[in-house]
DNA sequence: CAATATACTTTGATTACTCAAAGTTCTCAT
DNA sequence: ATGAGAACTTTGAGTAATCAAAGTATATTG
């Protein structure tokens, strides 16, 4: 049985993993990611691989074996359940249920997930807009356009925001900036590292490169 | 901010100091319910105490602190708000929710609780019969009465069965023994240590003394 | 190609538990 | 009041996770 330190550094590499679109993780990322030094990354990544979740290649990172990729995607699910049973159930709100579901989802047992999934009607994305995996850990691929990627004149819907930070969170909500949204593309200026939206009526505002890519489109 | 081992003990002592209506209440006892040797609990009540958790008397026992107290009763809360949450809003069986209540007290946050609590229209007793203590720590007080001390031809109504066991609920419920059912006491043999009862109208049965003290009446 | 900076690993120590087994104190029945 | 047994405490050792700081490899850049 993995302990919740274990399930959190599988899921912080599956997350690297499907940001960048690419199996190989590097030590560095996982260790920020889980706000660990890099030698206690180093140990654990070695303890991890001893016990067969992930292949270590020593000074280039880990990839996930099938097994450490199961559990991974499982924590995802669980994640993404309890946020979703968070807000949709509880009330809660959207900027304030990512650290709860981040204690909840090492407690809760494969039978109350199940259970959970069903009464909420087998979401298939959570409140951020990202998709919720099966059981059998499938995934919808997520869009790999942000507004970053927009062009001015661009008239695009909001598909997740993919930053759990209460602050942002709570920034973009009062924006209406949330998934399902439409957003028009005003103006990018690449040199600027700026680009102007209009969401509805609402008057247009400005965002820079690092807050727009974290916002994922479709066309 | 206490770990879960912490509140685990704390509960623990507080179960055992309700169940003996005394305050006081020797290291074995804690040690038992807890599954861990003597040496564990003595290390851990020195450790407590140091903290400000109980109070803690070498070879005597340990007696909560207020701060103990308060904490104890709010995993109290948790536990048995959480229990009626999987069987009412989840549909679990009654038999198996303790397991899985015990690990979702520590991770569920005191905003999260006060809104499963009002989501769950405040209830005032949890699947078992036992009462959940308010949000202030109060807790009404439990039937001193149990089956084992009814005479022969009395009719009373269960309380609560005090007991996690599923399998004991499991034949708890098939013979109809849950809180609210009226229970006529067709025979109380001392000497034989067996009670003979009637649940509505279904077949006469037995229970020995261990059993019908786990299910608290009132007449 | 050497110097440096970056990314990673190793080492030694710490914290919060846990157990087994040896040692101590207390109680109570003779 | 004494000696046996129960209940408790102490001791020594282990596990899982962490950090700071020192050490090593790799990449970049002048």
């Amino acid at each position: 049985m993995p302990t919740s330190t274990v399930e959190n550094y599988l899921k912080q590499i599956l997350i690297v993993s499907l940001e960048t679109n690419c199996p190989e993780v590097p030590m560095g990322k996982v260790a920020q990611g889980l706000s660990v030094t890099s030698g206690t990354a180093t140990t654990m990544f070695k303890n991890l691989a001893e016990n067969g979740w992930l292949h270590y290649y020593p000074r280039r990172g880990v990839r996930l074996t099938r097994k450490g990729k199961a559990l991974a995607m499982n924590m995802l699910r669980r994640h993404r359940l309890l946020e979703t049973f968070l807000v949709e159930t509880l009330g809660l709100d959207w900027s304030e249920i990512h650290q709860e579901a981040e204690e909840l989802e090492h407690a809760i047992s494969e039978k109350v997930l199940e259970k959970l999934d069903e009464f909420l009607g087998r979401p298939r994305q959570d409140p951020h807009g990202h998709p919720i995996p099966s059981r059998g850990g499938v995934i919808r691929r997520s869009s790999t356009q942000s507004l970053l990627s927009c062009k001015a004149g661009s008239k695009v819907t909001i598909e997740s925001i993919t930053d759990q930070e209460s602050d942002f969170l709570k920034f973009a909500r009062k924006k209406q900036l949330f998934p399902g949204q439409v957003v028009s593309v005003l103006s990018h200026e690449k040199l600027a590292d700026a680009i102007t939206l209009q969401v509805g009526g609402a008057a247009p505002f400005s965002l820079g490169s690092r807050s727009s890519e974290k916002i994922l489109v479709q066309a």
